[in-house]
DNA sequence: GTAACTGCAAAATATTTGCATCCTT
DNA sequence: AAGGATGCAAATATTTTGCAGTTAC
């Protein structure tokens, strides 16, 4: 699986990678450049785990997810994800309770009617609230 | 305008909550840190910028804006925003190409439906695209 | 006069870059 | 073997904290 994701992407396929890779497909829900870390301990060096986030990133395996304190959040993105363009329209929770994020993969944004001159071009939708497992 | 809404607030009225408050008003759109930090040079410190717009957000007078890199934005809150609870549910705009951010006001965020589990305590959502001033 | 706000210095934290070395293909 | 990935060191950038001095009310 992972294998099969590094190599579809064109990556050399590394310990780092393999082990964030697995991170996020083991770990339902989003990650943070310090749960990583955290996750990781001294496995890798700080910097390489910056560089592998923004690798996959770049090619379209993980996408952020928009939050309102100044931290980037991370998940995986569904299939149809190409590298430079997503299309992951899908709704994302974040506990109040537990601060998980969770993707809401179902749940798909829904179109807004914007005043007239704006053209839309991609759509992002948050929601914060009491998650599954804290309520 | 400036004085009303310091005084009710309870802020006792200071040359950096005018001079930042004002920058809001007239600048249409959203700001950052940094923009706010070029915008009023040498005037005040750092620490004085961050300090007066974390006072704002607490009383209710800006809120944040989600973005996906990791910068913090801040917009002005309509009317009906209270010390700790914002009630700005509507749309923010950000342009692709002159990267300006802008606050939908007329546009709301439309409800959604989640899945069995999760329950809602409040949306945002960003849009991204071509804003009128560029099209 | 008192409480609150500011500026300065410094600490803590986060992110980026260059380069030599090592690993993957 | 060659190109790419990593680790380390260091430069940069960002945010927070403490404290003394100043200002608003």
């Amino acid at each position: 699986m992972v294998l099969d994701i590094l190599k579809k992407n064109q990556l050399s396929v590394t310990e780092g990678r393999k082990k964030i890779l697995e991170l996020f497909l083991h770990n339902e829900g989003a990650l943070a450049h310090a749960d990583i870390e955290k996750k990781t301990g001294e496995m890798f060096d700080r910097v390489t785990v910056y560089r592998t986030l923004n690798t996959f990133v770049e090619k379209g395996i993980i996408h952020l997810i928009p939050t309102t304190d100044n931290s980037i959040l991370y998940a995986l993105c569904k299939d149809n994800c190409e590298a430079g363009h997503h299309h992951d329209n899908h709704v994302h929770f974040i506990c109040d309770v537990c601060n998980k994020t969770t993707c809401l993969d179902e749940v798909t944004v829904p179109e807004v009617k914007l005043p007239i001159g704006f053209t839309p071009n991609h759509a992002e939708m948050v929601v914060t609230g009491v998650c599954d497992d804290c309520k």
